[in-house]
DNA sequence: CAGGCATATGACCGTATGTGCATATACGTG
DNA sequence: CACGTATATGCACATACGGTCATATGCCTG
């Protein structure tokens, strides 16, 4: 698993994460919810651990998983760049919409035709 | 491909959109750039396309790609319920370092504990 | 119009990934 | 200590994905 993306690249994945921000869970409420068998979530679970993005704590036969916010963190901080450009270019694509606009209303068709 | 983090997974992908942010690129550039043959770039740009992450300009027979922010704006969008999740803890986790810390030294990463 | 460059697309292959099932492990309780 | 609950792990399978090679398409130039 080579980035924090591609953890986040599975749906079910994602879902456990929101549903980690609200409060801690076990994995008996993350499969409830998920309606996903047991094995799988246990298993995204482990993905997520190993990304870094949950902990989990021992509590009697339970394990109670919570969010840890770094590998998020990490993603904001990627985001910076492209933030920068798109404060930038905002009213550049505006405009750039314009302009598409009013050339053509034929985006969909694909050109392959031959001559 | 079901998600805007599923084209970031890869990270070549990655590397063109950072590409991007510092200024158009043609799929030569992009190709030099990364090392990569051309048909890789071509399919990964590809997906880049159907996620709308990228635009491509014709201008004689190359085709100038440009970035387009509006999936990393959804990202962004995404993470806003976990930003509010760190800003609530990050003090907690600090308190939880120093717990850590004066608790013990040895623990190590021992995470999974073998019998 | 032929030829060449730039890019896209299709077929094939190896590998990784998610899922389901069966089973192992750990813990609490009678 | 046996049993049930809660969770993790191993195996088998189908599928999806990225890389590579070969080829098609499009455009420019002589």
């Amino acid at each position: 698993m080579e980035s924090a993306f591609a953890v986040l690249a599975e749906p079910h994945r994602r879902a456990i994460l929101s549903m980690l921000s609200s409060s801690e869970r076990s994995v008996g409420e993350l499969m409830h919810h998920l309606r996903l068998p047991q094995p799988s979530v246990s298993k995204h679970l482990k993905v997520l651990r190993d990304g870094g993005f949950v902990e989990s704590r021992v509590e009697a036969q339970r394990r109670v998983y919570r969010l840890n916010p770094r590998p998020l963190q990490e993603i904001d901080a990627w985001l910076l760049p492209f933030r920068r450009f798109w404060s930038r270019h905002v009213d550049a694509l505006e405009q750039q919409l314009e302009r598409m606009e009013e050339n053509s209303s034929v985006k969909g068709k694909k050109r392959h035709g031959k001559p």
